[in-house]
DNA sequence: CTGAAAGCGCTTACAG
DNA sequence: CTGAAAGCGCTTACAG
């Protein structure tokens, strides 16, 4: 850390390293970017002349120059409770990050208003400041990504809920299977009477899920029309519980589109003295940490979250790379069989 | 978005802007920084051009010319476990947002490694990518923070585990009085044999904690010896619970360093047997979620983790305006009871 | 109130 | 393998 005339810090420039190097600053920014044109005794003596300045590029420069920013958005269009309230997030974050770490990129979280990105976010994304953004929790009703889209690389996490015309890159599971399989595992345990606890009706992953739980049942020869709505909440999960017990006390089977919203179902069947799964059993979906933080552990349909986290950054890197990328990469889902059904 | 001659996505530029609206760069730029000295008709003009454009400035190039990059990080020495593990973090960085929200400044979020930040978030750190930081969760053994408040303006939430020489700015609430006020209502309730939980030893909060306790029970008569060690996580409070029940099998009480901890110590009582309060009574520290999302209510040190958030934000934009701040700013800390004692 | 011009710190053809 | 020079898109004295 050096200081100017006025007594404030000056950070080492180009310039400066090509002088103490004795080269040209176009030498220094090769060696700074790992040119192998550049002769090895040179780049040992620029690469002192680095370490002895303490020299870090200045990125806006850099950015400028090449229009690159080495960043990358994660934008999470929703409110800081649902996102730390979730456990699932923490898990997307987590592979996001982990699929991210041998890149030079840096991720740059962006939490959103869930219905639609503040004025400030916007300009930040579309100003050059990232080049190229995941969106995952994505909600209908907002076309800023569809503008976003067309503007830098995204892929989502889960199918964008948005006009089908519109192409985008996407990382997500089968819900639809993986829910009709979930309610399948409580027909074939002989439940009769088999309920569901929807996710918010403007998200993709919500709607499929809330589809395959239907097809189960009608297959069975079930009614469909045992349905709550949530929002993918504890909260949400538990009132969702109480309406569903008005309309069908007689239920003997939920499944829930969330491990979240089954463990604020579970709590209220257990405070109006229902068993689980004895009187009620239950399927959750995410096999999150949720599902094994309760007093019992939910049998849950399993989609592998960090994995997909990972995935999503691979497919952003590729696309960065201007390389060719199949459009949506669908993972895995199964069942993990605990206590609740 | 306009194209190029190669197809390429083009964002208009200044310049484009300024040819539109038949004026200078120069005025351009000043209808885009709210100068008030340009003629009111020519604002018009200018604006006009810009939404026609859909105009969206260069942060690169203008950070290159001014030098400020109008972005704060906020990092966190965790891992994603922990940090979406402990709702506290939560509540801090919905306060950060909140008190950033009507500022120009964008927030970053950077997940550093509990040991020391990596290579790649050093860089951006002090590769002028940010006019700022906010670093909460700060632990000892990491000089580069000091670093970092020498390159930029930083505001520690919880006072730094740093050399007392070293100067920094920081919001905290006085950590070892809260404890004391938390064992203190354990000693009134006529505990005999109060043990403590701490939080990991790198953190001055922990130390002050675990100070706290001590003076408390000591001030009472009692001994100051019944001390297990965890991480602020809740697996760590379960197991700290376990060698504490085998040390001292008559406890009858416990001040635990955080709300965490304090679920996964009481989830440990009750497997052995042992009822809360009646048997051994937890009193806890935060008020987080985590005190609330249980089986029962736990009764804790209320800490205002939100407004403790806003305040670091109001700090550090203090900072960057110049303003002189006074270094530390202490929150209150408040008894909340609730079951567990 | 407005414009011409220099400069912010890099990268990258282009010559050699 | 290396350097001189132009250019990335802004801001900001300086003149007028």
């Amino acid at each position: 850390m050096t200081l100017d005339l006025h007594g404030k810090r000056t950070a080492p420039t180009l310039e400066a390293v090509a002088a103490e190097a004795g080269v040209s600053r176009s030498t220094v920014s090769r060696v700074v970017n790992g040119s192998t044109q550049v002769r090895p005794d040179v780049v040992t003596a620029v690469t002192a002349a680095i370490d002895r300045l303490n020299y870090i590029p200045n990125r806006a420069a850099r950015s400028l120059a090449n229009s690159q920013t080495m960043a990358i958005a994660l934008v999470v269009p929703e409110d800081t409770t649902r996102f730390f309230g979730d456990p699932f997030f923490a898990q997307i974050v987590q592979g996001i990050t982990q699929g991210l770490e041998d890149s030079d990129y840096v991720l740059n979280l962006q939490l959103a208003s869930p219905s639609s990105p503040s004025a400030k976010t916007i300009r930040y994304l579309l100003g050059g400041n990232v080049d190229g953004a995941i969106v995952v929790s994505h909600h209908s009703g907002d076309d800023f990504f569809t503008t976003l889209d067309a503007t830098i690389p995204v892929v989502f996490g889960g199918r964008p809920y948005l006009p089908e015309q519109h192409i985008n890159n996407f990382v997500d599971v089968d819900n639809a299977a993986g829910a009709e399989m979930g309610a399948r595992y409580l027909i074939e345990k002989g439940r009769k009477r088999i309920a569901t606890i929807d996710g918010p009706a403007n998200m993709q992953a919500a709607l499929d899920r809330s589809k395959g739980w239907g097809r189960a049942v009608r297959a069975a020869g079930m009614a469909d029309d045992l349905r709550a709505q949530g929002d993918f909440t504890m909260a949400s999960g538990a009132s969702a519980m109480r309406s569903l017990l008005e309309m069908a006390p007689d239920l003997d089977a939920v499944f829930v589109a969330s491990d979240l919203m089954a463990s604020g179902a579970i709590s209220v069947l257990r405070e109006r003295g229902r068993s689980v799964p004895g009187d009620v059993a239950i399927v959750g979906f995410d096999d999150s940490s949720a599902a094994t933080s309760g007093e019992i552990g939910i049998t849950t349909v399993h989609q592998p979250s960090r994995q997909m986290g990972v995935e999503m950054a691979s497919m952003l890197l590729a696309l960065l790379r201007g390389e060719h990328v199949e459009r949506e990469r669908i993972m895995p889902t199964r069942m993990v069989i605990r206590d609740s059904a």
